[in-house]
DNA sequence: TCTTGCATTCTTGTATACCAGGATACTAGT
DNA sequence: ACTAGTATCCTGGTATACAAGAATGCAAGA
C-alpha cells in the first residue's frame, strides 16, 4: 500500500491511516472478527506500530476494534442495541435542532439552505453520489449550525459512524438519493415558513429511513452482528469459557 | 507521586493517569494555560512516554488538552459555546429519556428508584457528599437504562464532563445536595404515576441549576474560558499573528 | 539601545527493542 | 487414539532512542 511521503504535517499519516481503516469497517470490506495487528497495518503503510497503535486506541473507543491485550485487535460485530441507542441519540438531537432551526432560521439562512437543496439536486443529475452524499451531511449540520449549536455536530457524527455501518449493508442506496433529496427539500420549506412541529416530522422520518430495516438486515447478515456468530472473535470468548 | 506497582493489568496504570489528570483538570487545580509534558507526567507517575502519550490524546479529544507538535501541551480553556452544546446535547437526551421511562417503567423499576434516593437521603444524612454524588450519577444512568437506551449514557458521560468543569468553579455544592435529593424525588414520583410531562418538567430544571449561573461563572473566572486571557497558551496564539 | 542571526534546548512525532502473557502446536505418556 | 504437559510463537504493553520543528536566550553588529 504505501501511502504517506510524510513531511505533510504531523500526525496527518495516522490520520489517513484512520480514515482508510474506519471506511473498510463501514463499508464492511473488513467483516467483523477479522483480525487486525498493529505490526502488519504499520507494515503496509510504511509506518511504525507507534502512530497505528494510536489509530487502533481511537477505533476501539468509537466501538470499530476490539483490542484484547496479549491476544490481538479484531474488528468488532456490530450491537443491535447500540445501533438503537445511536438512532435514538441522533433522532433526539436532531429533532430538537430542526425544531430551534425553524424558529432561528433568517432569510439567509433559508436561502443558504436552499442553494444546498439545488447543489444535492445537481449531484443527483451528474450521478456523483459522493458528492451528493457529503452535501448530505453538510446539510444537516448546517441545520445544527442554524439551531445555535455547532459543537453538537461531534456527537452526532460519532453516533452516525454507528449507524453507517448499518446502513452500508442494506445496499439499496442506488434509489434512495431522490427519496432523501426530497425529504431535505421538505424539510427546508418547512424551516423557511417556521413549521417547527412539521419539520420535526419529516426529520423524523428521514432519519429513520436508513434505521428502518435493521431487523431485516441483522437478520440477512448474522455474521456482521453481536450474538452467536459462527466465527471471528466469539470463537475465542468461547474458548475462555 | 509515583503510583501504579504494575502488574496489576495492562493499561490499568494508563487508566489512573487519566483518572487523576481528569480529576485535577475538572477541579481546575490544573488550570487552563497549564503546561503537561509527556516526560514530566510519566516521571511522576513512574511511567514512560509511551501510555502517558495515550492518556494525552484522549484528554486532547475530549477538550480538555490542546496538543501542539512539536511546542507543548496545555490544558485547554472552558469555551462557553462547547459547555453550552454540551448542556444541549445532555438536557435533550435525559428529557426524552425520562419520558420513556415515566412510560416504560414497571413497580420494580420504581421500587429501585425509591431505594436509590432513600441511599441519597443517607448519604447527605452521613454527611458523605462524595457517595451522593455517585449515587446522583448512578441514578441518571439508571433512568436512562428504564427508558431502554443503556449506551446513551457514554455520550451523557462525555457532555457532562464539560459541565462538572463549570458547576466546580461555582463552589456551591455545600448547600445544593439538599436541592438535588428535592428534584430527584420529585422526578421519581412522576415516574411512579407515569407522569412523563412533569417528569420531563423537573428534569429541565434539574438539569439547568448547574448551568443557569453560566455567565456570572465566565465573568468571575475569565482566565478559565477561552478568549482573552491574560496568559497561557493565549500568549502562543498571539505570538504567532 | 535595538535588531538580527544563530545556537541551544525543549517539545512532540516516530521508530525500534524488549517484556509479559495467552494461544497453539507438538510430544510424551497412558 | 487420546490426553496432559510443555515449548514456541505471536500478541499487545512498555521503555527508550532518535528525528524534526519551534521557542528562547545570547551575542554580535548597526
Amino acid at each position: 500500500m504505501t501511502i504517506a511521503p510524510r513531511h505533510l504535517s504531523p500526525r496527518a499519516t495516522g490520520q489517513q491511516v484512520y480514515e482508510d481503516l474506519h471506511g473498510r469497517i463501514v463499508r464492511g470490506e473488513l467483516r467483523p472478527g477479522a483480525s487486525l495487528t498493529e505490526a502488519r497495518i504499520g507494515e503496509a503503510y510504511g509506518l511504525s506500530r507507534t502512530p497505528v497503535r494510536e489509530v487502533f486506541w481511537r477505533l476501539n473507543e468509537e466501538g470499530f476494534l476490539r483490542v484484547i491485550p496479549q491476544v490481538g485487535t479484531f474488528v468488532a460485530p456490530i450491537s443491535v442495541p447500540a445501533v438503537r441507542d445511536a438512532q435514538f441519540v441522533r433522532e433526539t438531537l436532531e429533532c430538537r435542532a430542526v425544531a430551534d432551526a425553524a424558529g432561528l432560521a433568517t432569510p439567509a439562512d433559508v436561502l443558504a439552505l436552499q442553494r444546498l437543496i439545488q447543489d444535492q439536486r445537481s449531484s443527483i443529475a451528474d450521478g456523483d453520489f459522493a458528492n451528493f452524499f457529503a452535501l448530505d451531511e453538510q446539510m444537516h449540520r448546517h441545520l445544527m449550525l442554524i439551531a445555535g449549536h455547532p459543537f453538537v455536530w461531534q456527537v452526532i457524527t460519532s453516533a452516525k459512524a454507528q449507524l453507517d455501518r448499518v446502513r452500508f449493508l442494506s445496499l439499496e442506496q442506488g434509489t434512495w438519493p431522490a427519496m432523501i433529496l426530497e425529504q431535505h427539500a421538505t424539510i427546508v420549506d418547512c424551516i423557511a415558513r417556521h413549521d417547527a412541529a412539521g419539520a420535526v416530522a419529516i426529520m423524523t422520518a428521514h432519519l429513520r429511513t436508513a434505521f428502518a430495516a435493521i431487523e431485516r438486515i441483522a437478520a440477512e447478515h448474522p455474521d456482521f452482528f453481536e450474538g452467536s456468530e459462527p466465527s471471528g472473535i466469539a470463537a475465542i470468548f468461547r474458548k475462555r469459557a
